[in-house]
DNA sequence: ACCTGAACACCGTTCAAGT
DNA sequence: ACCTGAACACCGTTCAAGT
């Protein structure tokens, strides 16, 4: 691990490891600015010289979780609907692997905040399939709502599950039994639409 | 207006129609149990002999801003298509009727508070298409995600124009020119993705 | 370049007690 | 039935000053 625990000076990666850490351990409710300085040894203040404030080192980590995903470009051969899939899929995977991921990540894009790759990425997706720029950036904006919104529910889902230990669910209709199966049949509406309003070009 | 002002005792219905002219007013982000204390008046603890807390309040703001939905069930004849379409465009109305509506109905959904009944209507909608119940249970979260996530969007870029005064717009692909579009574009996706379902079976 | 110490202006929530 | 008063255990952020 690169975080010094013995000498006391921090970089600011060291802060955002520290940070993901808290993240992934304890959950976003209880990752405060107070809580990181402890884990780092440091005064509240301090964190203050590495970033401007919470926010931005929230936008930070919502960087670095989107950044672990598989990222190859995907053979060129592939069909434009398997890219849309894959790139879902791939998206999908890096919010699961750190918990609270895809709230973090959620917030961090309602503010405004965070690099523009992740629609990028799923613009250039469903580009692939002939649509213009516009169609393809709305249809990238509208599949990854339905992302964040799909995993944010699995990953509240899982914290329940291991805490509440099992409410002998109250049958919420946004409950799911199979979440993989419904976040594919999710993108597979996305994909099924943009078929569809090509056929009738 | 309902809450009185010179009579010191408040209802749990007062307290909901004070928090929810704050919500208005403010925004989500100073709707504090403090402050709500001071507009009616009252101690802050008084607040939680009619809410437990205020996870439980907002659920509540929650359940009144969907509910305040045009409502009525569209007439049997009308098509599926437009069943959903005019329930999407019904509660993103709604939504917008409050400053942060959709954040305050999205985090409540995400805590699993709040009436399932916006699901079980968007259901409804498109099981009138003769989809099964778990299609139509699934579409139906998957099309409250996209609605949330975009009308959060939209109601955070409302606040930004009014607030930074036009940050001339740095071009992020997240901000629409035309929100009633965009909106109609990705629900138009999902009825598609239906559709095409349906012709494939 | 990186951090301390101390303060400011807040939070949500609990609980005994009052009327 | 509805509220007060006082406390508990926290927050994010600023800023002069230190090394």
């Amino acid at each position: 691990m690169a975080g010094n625990e013995t000498g006391r000076r921090h970089s600011r990666d060291d802060v955002a490891e520290a940070a993901l850490r808290i993240l992934d351990d304890l959950g976003l409710a209880d990752l405060t600015m107070r809580r990181l300085a402890g884990a780092l040894d440091v005064q509240p203040s301090a964190l203050y010289w590495h970033f401007p404030n919470k926010q931005t080192l929230l936008a930070e980590l919502a960087d670095r979780i989107v950044a672990a995903r598989t990222a190859e470009p995907l053979a060129e051969v592939a069909a434009w609907q398997d890219a849309v899939r894959a790139e879902a899929d791939a998206l999908r995977d890096a919010l699961l692997a750190y918990r609270d991921g895809a709230e973090v990540v959620s917030s961090t894009l309602a503010l405004g905040l965070g690099s523009p790759g992740t629609v990028d990425r799923l613009a250039l997706a469903v580009a692939r399939g002939g649509f213009d720029v516009e169609t393809s950036r709305r249809s990238a904006t509208a599949l990854l709502h339905f992302v964040l919104g799909h995993v944010s529910h699995e990953q509240q889902r899982i914290q329940y599950d291991s805490l509440g230990v099992l409410v002998d669910h109250p049958e919420s209709p946004l409950d799911e039994d199979d979440p993989a199966a419904a976040f594919a049949f999710g993108v597979g509406l996305f994909v099924g639409g943009l078929e569809l309003s090509r056929s009738r070009t």
